[in-house]
This record gives C-alpha cells, sequence and structure tokens, in this order.
DNA sequence: CCCTTCATCATCCGAACGGATGACAAGCGG
DNA sequence: CCGCTTGTCATCCGTTCGGATGATGAAGGG
C-alpha cells in the first residue's frame, strides 16, 4: 500500500477544495485524506491524518500558510508540502520554500501537472513552477529575520512606537532599538516605513 | 424545463472550473452547460450555449473579466452574470457592477451560499457579497486617499523621508508633511510605519 | 457665484527615531 | 573550547517626525 498517495487539501476556499477532490478522486493511487480552510487547522489535520503530500494554499485568512509551513516543518511532519497558489511573486515563493516547501505551484496549472506534481513529490522529487525556479536562481536576499526581530517590526508596524514595543514584549527600549536596527540591516532599509514595506512584500507580516 | 438552471463557468483555473462543475453537479436543478479559460473564449461560449446564469472570474490572464462582462451585455445576452473572485477591492467590485454584472461573489464562499446565489440570480435576485454592498454603500472606505498622498506615501514606504519626498516630488517640506498629517487621518493612524501597512493593505502601494 | 476639495507653504516645539558603540549571557555547532 | 547567533541593556547625539495652526490659490460642482 505504498503506492497510495495520501494527500490532505489546505485552502480557504471550499470551490479549490472541491476542485481538487474531483481532480485526486479520479486519479488512481491518490487519495485525498483530509481538508482543512486555515492554516492553524492544517497543522491540526495534518498532525492527526499523517498524509503524504500536503497542498497548500500561501494565502488565507486567519493564519497565513507560510506560518502553517514552518510548523509542520519544525514539528518534523514526514508530509512533504506542495505550496498551490495564485501568486507567484518572489516574496511568495522564497518565503514559502524558505519556510520548508517541498514544492511551489500555481493554481493555473493544467490538470495534468498536477497530479504528476504531487507524484513527483511522494517519490522524493521536488516541484517548482517556472516561475518558483525564476526566483530562486535570481534571489539575492536570504536574510532571515529572528523571531524577536518579527515581532518588534509587528508592533511598528501595527503604529506602536519603540516605547510600546518594548512594553509590550516587556523589555527594554534599548533592547527594541537593537532589534529594529538588525532588522533595518538585513531588510536594506534604513527606517520603520521602509521595513515595514519590506517585510509586507516578504509575507513576514 | 424552466427549472433547469444552465450554467456557464468562466474561470482561467482548472482547478476552480473542476471545484465549480464537483459542486454543481450534485445539485440538482443545476447543470454546467459550458467552461471557458479567458473572457473572449467566455464571450464565445457564452452566445454558444445561452445559459442562464455565467459564473466570471475577474482577473485573467488574455482579456479582463470586466471586458468581458461589458462585451456581453452590449450583445444582450439574457445570461445573468455573477463575478466569482478572489478579490473585494472596490475597484474590482465597482468595476464589475458598473460593467453589468449582476451579482458579486467571493471565491471563499461556503458552498450553499454559491448554490443559493446561483438560484437566486436565475430567479432575477441580485447577490451581493458583504463586501460588495459595502463598497456600492460607499461605508467602508469613505477615505480615499488623493492622488498627491498616495505619491508621498509610495515615497515613505520607500524609505525616504519627508526631504526626500519633498524633492522627488517637487514641492516644499512643509507640503509633504501637509499630504502625511491628512493622510493619516484617513488612515486612522498616527506614524509613517502604520500608514504604510495600512495602505498596503488596501492595495493602495 | 459660492463652497468644497486639493495642493501648496510656513512656523514652533516636544517627542521619537536612527546611528554608533560597547557590553554581557545563553545556546548551538564545529 | 571557541566562535556565532540571539537576545538583552545602556548612553550619547544629531536628525526627523508629528501636532497644532493658519493661510493662499486653482479647480470644479451645485
Amino acid at each position: 500500500m505504498s503506492d497510495l498517495i495520501r494527500i490532505v487539501v489546505v485552502d480557504d476556499h471550499p470551490i479549490v477544495r472541491d476542485g481538487l477532490i474531483g481532480i485526486f478522486s479520479r486519479e488512481p493511487g491518490l487519495e485525498i485524506v483530509g481538508e482543512a480552510s486555515s492554516g492553524p487547522e492544517g497543522v491540526v489535520v495534518v498532525m492527526q491524518v499523517r498524509p503524504d503530500v500536503v497542498l497548500m494554499d500561501l494565502r488565507m485568512p486567519g493564519g497565513a500558510g507560510v506560518e502553517a509551513i514552518r510548523t509542520l516543518v519544525e514539528r518534523g511532519t514526514p508530509a512533504r508540502i506542495l505550496v498551490l497558489t495564485t501568486y507567484d511573486t518572489d516574496h511568495d515563493i522564497l518565503a514559502a520554500l524558505g519556510a520548508g516547501a517541498h514544492g511551489y505551484l500555481l493554481k493555473d496549472a493544467p490538470r495534468a501537472d498536477l497530479i504528476r506534481a504531487v507524484k513527483d513529490l511522494a517519490a522524493g522529487r521536488p516541484v517548482l513552477a517556472p516561475q518558483a525556479l525564476a526566483a530562486l536562481t535570481g534571489r539575492r536576499n536570504d536574510q532571515t529575520l529572528t523571531p524577536r526581530e518579527i515581532q518588534v517590526l509587528r508592533v511598528i508596524a501595527g503604529g506602536g512606537t519603540n516605547k510600546t514595543a518594548a512594553d509590550e514584549l516587556m523589555v527594554s527600549e534599548a533592547t527594541v532599538k537593537t532589534h529594529l536596527a538588525h532588522a533595518y540591516a538585513k531588510l536594506d532599509v534604513s527606517d520603520r516605513a521602509a521595513a515595514v514595506r519590506v517585510a509586507f512584500e516578504r509575507g513576514l507580516l
């Protein structure tokens, strides 16, 4: 029964989930064993049913797909994660692959591509849409923010001052400034406004 | 026979088309009689099969959905047009309804809503997602930034200071500050970082 | 013709920010 | 064991912001 590929679909659109179910249910050897409509829910489902492949949307309300990927990888899921999304921005692609996704496909991919991608993934072969490949080869910024730096940035993006960030994170203002300075350097900016923009584009916020 | 609602699906994503087919094929009284993967193709198909309802995606490569809607309306199609899209920006909503769409739903709508929407449309009742309603009544964002305010904000989001924005836009720093102050008030924030975030979220940048 | 919107400019001032620099502790991996 | 990363904290200082307030002129709709 190692031939049966078990799949979990994580997507906030019922329509898309139905479409994927329709596609895979007609394909022998592939089986959808779970669905979720948000990142956090997806994590729970995946941990429960332990699928071979996870199809993950990136942009979802109430829990970013990137976060979900990161969580799954941190928890040592054996499942291969295939990002299946509408957008092909470098930021999304790099964020997803950086978080630990094994593949990146666009939703406008033909059915055949999708099926082959899942089989490839299950066999251990990574899957990259041409756009994803281009983003990888053309990339320059592998600078990753630390968790703390991201937390600080979030407060700042919400309109907080260094002081409020310090209070919220229970550290001194000096520490907040240090984190920000480091984040600026990594993001190649020199003020909070630009930092928020870049972080946003990279899906960090 | 008037009970059978004939539907055409126009969407560039095979996955979405499959999903819709799956949803409607299980529903008695509804039948999908045609598919298209682009706006122009959709027009052709609709003119041929003369459906009761058209499900139309808005953002598609090689032919905007809005154009297709306008064309269909101009040709006097009796079909009711339901926009089914991912985005709920005021711009998309107003453009679609302005072009002659009879309904606007988001793709994250539950199956039941979708089915009801199609039946409502076929019965002549317009269908509007809450977001679409909000866009129409204008209550959601009566606060629109002026072109100048957006220009200033863009420079700021790029890491510029008030001074650089002033230079780039060839105005005085005082003017830049005024624009920013107005933008802050409209976006309900009190500093540039938060302004950038909100503007980003609203698709202004 | 008046009123509103948009864009422009100015001044004052306290608060916040960013840069530079140095320091210390914990944890991880080579 | 040493180096690197991460997170913590501090001081100093010049620059920049944001708030308050007021004013002018062009454009456009009622």
